[in-house]
DNA sequence: TTGTACGCGTTATCAA
DNA sequence: TTGATAACGCGTACAA
């Protein structure tokens, strides 16, 4: 019924374009065919890695493709594959932390392997509700998200077999397929390396009493130090930002009545808040009186002439382990849901004394 | 020849949704219209806002939709409609410098207009040209690119009829429709203010010799001074980092035998460099007896305890501006190009000194 | 207001 | 290797 119904009929080329820019129509693989003399599958097939189709044809085909300007429309090819190469990455908060680091790996290693990403932002992550009826629409193949999910909206992927990667958030949920860098651990690793050069009294700055991720890097370091037998830290709370930091080790030394050998903060704007007051307003000598550590180690160009001793997150290759899993459920129906958690990277700096007394004063 | 040949028979939702998910079927607007006992072209209807439809054909609809978990396939609906709803954004170097912020507004102001943002990453602004070949494919609305195109693309563009906004890159072709903030006019503007305040001797720390940006404002800082009268300032170029400014203040002491009065560095990464060489290596009084000031403030919570003087794009208005452009040319077919060019907002911090000298003395 | 019939542009199947 | 034909899932004239 369509109108080439005489398609190895060679058309011209010049004159089939004038005639489509003035039908307002779109270049397709008929106008092709067409012009190429041949029919609008064997202009399908030239567009398909890997399909049979003669020197001659392929090159007949491309050179009128090339002189329509013509390219697949990834619409009709996605609605009759299934398949969009679509990808969504769903996330809040995209201007904090080191997400944009994250995104930009993500980013690259999806279009390294041949898909594209389709970005979903919210304002906040208690608005994942709204943003995933969207998601349903795009016909993605998969997703990965950066948010907390509820049991239900993890089933719904299920329901709707959509493969899901959950980056750097712990659910409770064991079906759910992420990749994290565990906090608890985290903490938990900090006052440990901390404890073993000998600091005895703690103090932590937390953040956000409402924050998961602050509260298991406090419940890490916490914990650690009940079980080596060392005194119970001074906790606070607070935000996640310089004056948290600063107001945090005013407010320990405070309940205190003096400064504790090492203070945990729960991020490095924390930390550089704390560590500003210690130097500059109570003249603490740090390292050499008093540790300050932090976690989340922003790229090394950010933050110049600070040297904290922090934690980073593995960003490069929690990505690269997302894109993988995410790759490998897309392409296999049967997944298994897994649990890949990495471990920080320790960043060395010169806020934190790491090494037992002893032997710093020897090597002194 | 579809099966549903008797549309107006209402079959049982369950047994019908199990019949879908055995033969691995997508739901579709066929299976809601079979359950609901109404047309598939008035399920179609429900989902289109404004269009007339029956209460009560519109509540059994849902009510199937709902029971089916039924949402409309956005290619299909693009192929027909040939509008996607989704919008390409083009950028590179997204780890860097203040793009994290320009994408988190864009994507905020396309999804409050109900567009989807299709994300493109490339490693190089000089790689645009592989992306483009995607960007056709995926049927996009129109796009947002963050990169210097080349005249022949820009009028792919245009031979397309996908309306496009340059952001942030100020190209010589003037029929393209660009918004951003013109740097040779920041580099004026913080000249000019320097000037004022009674500094005569500059040194500028330019930056990279092959940015774009950092030529444009080197130029418009030189330019003004001449104008003014004033001498020329020593110029030295080097990197975008930490290290260049270092580099770059000593340079120019040693090049001038002593400090210059005002040192304008090509951005703030150079101006921490400079400032804290400036005070601690070369005990320069900052601003007593030198201004430092640099380009591109970062957010309120980076960067703490430094209080440079700097400019800051407004990024947020750029971006507003950005997607109500393309917005516009997106409904209206015939569109006009249009250049928009913002003023930077001056960062009042504490490295430069913007008062003549006798006022500052009169005041103190 | 509702249903019929068609087409959007592609890939997949099958026979030639 | 090639061409005819049938989907994919939806929106939309048009007639009822």
């Amino acid at each position: 019924m369509r109108k080439p119904k005489i398609p190895p009929q060679e058309v011209n080329l010049a004159e089939h374009k004038a005639a489509i820019q003035r039908e307002e129509r779109r270049v397709t693989s008929y106008d092709v065919a067409m012009v190429a003399g041949v029919s609008q599958s064997a202009v399908s097939r030239c567009f398909k890695p890997g399909a049979s189709v003669s020197k001659s044809t392929y090159a007949r085909v491309m050179k009128a493709a090339a002189g329509l300007d013509y390219i697949p429309n990834a619409a009709a090819r996605s609605l009759i594959t299934r398949r969009s190469n679509m990808v969504a990455v769903v996330l809040s908060q995209l201007a904090n932390q080191h997400l944009p680091a994250a995104l930009a790996e993500l980013s690259q290693q999806l279009t390294r392997r041949g898909k594209r990403v389709l970005l979903f932002t919210m304002q906040q992550e208690a608005d994942i509700g709204h943003v995933l009826a969207d998601v349903w629409q795009y016909q993605v193949d998969g997703a990965i998200v950066v948010a907390a999910l509820s049991d239900e909206q993890v089933q719904e992927f299920e329901r709707r077999r959509l493969p899901l990667v959950v980056f750097n958030r712990n659910l409770r949920n064991r079906t759910v397929t992420s990749v994290l860098c565990d906090q608890y651990e985290c903490g938990s690793l900090l006052a440990a390396r901390l404890a073993t050069a000998g600091h005895r009294h703690f103090g932590i700055i937390a953040g956000p009493a409402e924050s998961v991720v602050a509260a298991e890097r406090r419940d890490g370091a916490c914990d650690r130090l009940r079980e080596l037998g060392l005194p119970a830290p001074v906790v606070v709370t607070g935000g996640f930002d310089y004056a948290s930091g600063a107001q945090g080790l005013r407010d320990i030394v405070a309940r205190l009545g003096r400064h504790p050998d090492a203070i945990i903060c729960g991020n490095d704007l924390l930390a550089l808040g704390c560590l500003d007051v210690a130097r500059h307003e109570l003249r603490i000598d740090v390292p050499g009186r008093m540790s300050v550590a932090g976690f989340d180690a922003p790229e090394p160009s950010t933050w110049p002439g600070h040297d904290l001793t922090t934690l980073r997150q593995p960003i490069h290759a929690m990505a690269l382990a997302a894109v993988d899993m995410l790759v490998t459920m897309m392409d296999s129906t049967g997944q298994l849901a897994e649990k890949r958690t990495f471990a920080p990277q320790f960043v060395d700096g010169t806020t934190a004394r790491l090494v037992p007394l002893e032997e710093a004063t020897l090597a002194a």
